[in-house]
DNA sequence: GCCGTTTTCGGCCCGACTGTTTTCAGTCG
């Protein structure tokens, strides 16, 4: 069977929406269809899997004709009807479509004046010869502009934690503006999507024309794009492309709302506002009737307005927290003060273990946890490799790492540190250590580490025979994803956090900015099944530990609360869940 | 084509910026 990605499905639907357009079809059809390509874009769960699961309602915007037009798809590769909708217009015509700045209109002109595909674009705009056809110079050189900005490659999202130190660095000369009264960061990154593909920041001012004449000096600017009265868009050295919106004070709490997006939460907020004689922008909330703007200082006044609470921006994605605003009723989230320990932290002792080593000296991990105010530390290095040693080598080096720990505890009042052990999974299921080991242990972290394609049935086995293991309390980067560069692998998710659930493993968001896995998309699911969880740093250097806060963020996406997190109980309550 | 506190018909989010339009079209977020 064919593999569809959200992105290449996403693109089918706006090539679709694009010939309803030169076509001149329904204006709310083609809407509908450019709707639910971006909600496939940016949604967490892939679409395909969705459709195995006969779960693709779950995306807001895809109705009952998108789920059989998707079903097609899946199945034969193609759409009927979508081939009829795009009948008469060529291959380039949607080739075109992907450079900024060109849209259906553009793209139509540009197929009819001859152009064939991108680098044919590229050559006539070049020479001239569109111009001399009559294509819009100005629109033309712009164009050329994208052409050269536009990745040679797919282009990669950037991970929370790179975000994150791009967004300090531009807010850090922003804040040393006179005219800057409040700034903040927007979009996915307020959010906390675990990558990030530009940067917004809402500015309040009295005097905004100086505002964007300073950020117009941002260093690192390699070209201004647009530039208006409120907003002022740049693309950096390295492609990132920055927007910038500025209003007056008294409109800071709606511009904050608006571009924190998301896209599908906006569109759905509108509505109810809507039923309620309001019209909503970046600029407050409008009563219809008295024909009157009533600005928001806060995006609490802004939900107030509507009669909602205002729903964390982690959850602000249309998946039942606009509902739950409404009456009030939404829950408590986890938040980073919560968090009373880290499970998951590699030191540097010698265990000699197939992967990586960490490079922090376990008292300095110990001070760190303590300066994060951490009740207890699971100490939790790789297993010895199997290859190089004898069981009984790897239980001796097991014992070795245990001494030290237990020496600790004497010396140390403030913070208890557990004897773990991150253990391979082997391909067949059964663990690295052998049990004369595991029972040296606190408790046992399992996690795969090799052997990452088993087809389905086979990774399915294989984790339903590790968490079996009665030493094992925490199924480690369950999914095994590298964002950007390793895709999860595929197993029958339900019944292993059934299993999980069954045998009280707590399931890791591990908080390592490249994993993020458990995925927020699989949260709700393995809540379902009734599971707990534990969000690990899977730190191999002390300051890494301070990453909790992206798994954390992970969580909230996934709707999680204190109650659902093993590790953000007190030592007591953890200390009898683990020993269960 | 989607969707429901006007629910199976009849509506459909809102606004900025650019270019070339002297009142608007195209694109984007």
């Amino acid at each position: 069977m064919m593999t569809w990605t959200n992105d290449e499905v996403a693109k089918l639907l706006k090539g679709v929406a694009a010939a309803l357009t030169v076509h001149h079809g329904n204006s709310f059809q083609i809407k509908a269809y450019e709707n639910a390509a971006t909600a496939i874009e940016h949604s967490t769960q892939e679409v395909l899997d969705l459709w195995e699961e006969n779960n693709l309602s779950a995306i807001p915007g895809v109705g009952e004709n998108l789920q059989e037009h998707l079903a097609e798809l899946f199945k034969t590769g193609q759409v009927k009807h979508w081939q009829q909708i795009e009948r008469g217009l060529p291959k380039s015509f949607f080739e075109l479509l992907d450079v900024p700045g060109i849209g259906p209109k553009i793209a139509k002109e540009l197929v009819d004046l001859g152009v064939t595909s991108l680098s044919d674009l590229k050559t006539k705009l070049q020479s001239g010869l569109l111009f001399r056809r009559g294509f819009s110079q100005k629109v033309g050189e712009k164009i050329l502009e994208s052409l050269g900005n536009m990745p040679v490659t797919g282009n990669k999202r950037m991970l929370l934690n790179f975000a994150f130190a791009q967004a300090a660095k531009i807010l850090e000369y922003l804040h040393h503006s006179p005219e800057v009264q409040q700034v903040e960061a927007l979009g996915s990154l307020r959010r906390m999507v675990a990558t990030i593909g530009d940067l917004d920041f809402a500015i309040s001012s009295e005097d905004p024309a100086k505002v964007l004449e300073y950020i117009s000096k941002l260093p690192g600017t390699k070209e201004i794009i647009e530039q208006g009265e409120t907003k002022i868009s740049l693309v950096n050295a390295t492609n990132l492309r920055i927007d910038f919106l500025i209003v007056k004070p008294a409109s800071f709490g709606a511009l904050l709302q608006h571009f924190t997006g998301s896209k599908q939460h906006n569109i759905h907020l509108r509505t109810v506002a809507e039923h309620q004689g309001l019209s909503l922008s970046e600029y407050g909330v409008r009563d219809l009737k008295k024909k009157q703007l009533i600005p928001t200082k806060s995006e609490e006044e802004f939900y107030q307005l509507l009669g909602m609470q205002t729903p964390p921006p982690e959850i602000r994605e249309d998946q039942g927290e606009i509902e739950l605003a409404l009456q009030h009723k939404l829950p408590k989230l986890i938040e980073p003060k919560d968090m009373q320990g880290d499970l998951h932290v590699h030191d540097d002792f010698k265990i000699e273990p197939s992967h990586d080593l960490g490079s922090s000296s376990l008292s300095k991990i110990v001070q760190m946890a303590a300066k994060l105010g951490y009740q207890y530390l699971g100490i939790s290095d790789h297993n010895p490799s199997i290859g190089n040693h004898t069981q009984e080598q790897i239980v001796s080096l097991i014992r070795k790492h245990n001494q030290r720990l237990e020496q600790l505890n004497y010396s140390s009042k403030n913070v208890r540190v557990l004897k773990l052990l991150e253990v391979d999974i082997q391909p067949d299921g059964r663990l690295a250590v052998p049990n004369a080991g595991l029972k040296l242990l606190d408790f046992a972290i399992a996690s795969v580490h090799s052997e990452f394609s088993l087809n389905k049935e086979k990774m399915t086995k294989r984790l339903l025979a590790a968490l079996s293991n009665p030493f094992v309390k925490i199924f480690g980067h369950p999914t095994g994803r590298l964002i950007n560069k390793r895709d999860s692998y595929d197993a029958d998710w339900p019944s292993i956090f059934k299993l999980a659930a069954k045998n009280n493993i707590a399931i890791e968001i591990n908080a390592f900015p490249d994993r993020l896995d458990l995925p927020d998309s699989l949260i709700k699911i393995a809540k379902d099944c009734g599971v707990k969880f534990v969000i690990d740093t899977d730190s191999h250097q002390a300051e890494q530990m301070d990453n909790m806060k992206y798994g954390v963020a992970v969580a909230r996406r996934g709707w999680l609360t204190k109650e659902d997190i093993v590790n953000s109980w007190d030592w007591k309550s953890f200390a009898k869940w683990f020993k269960i």
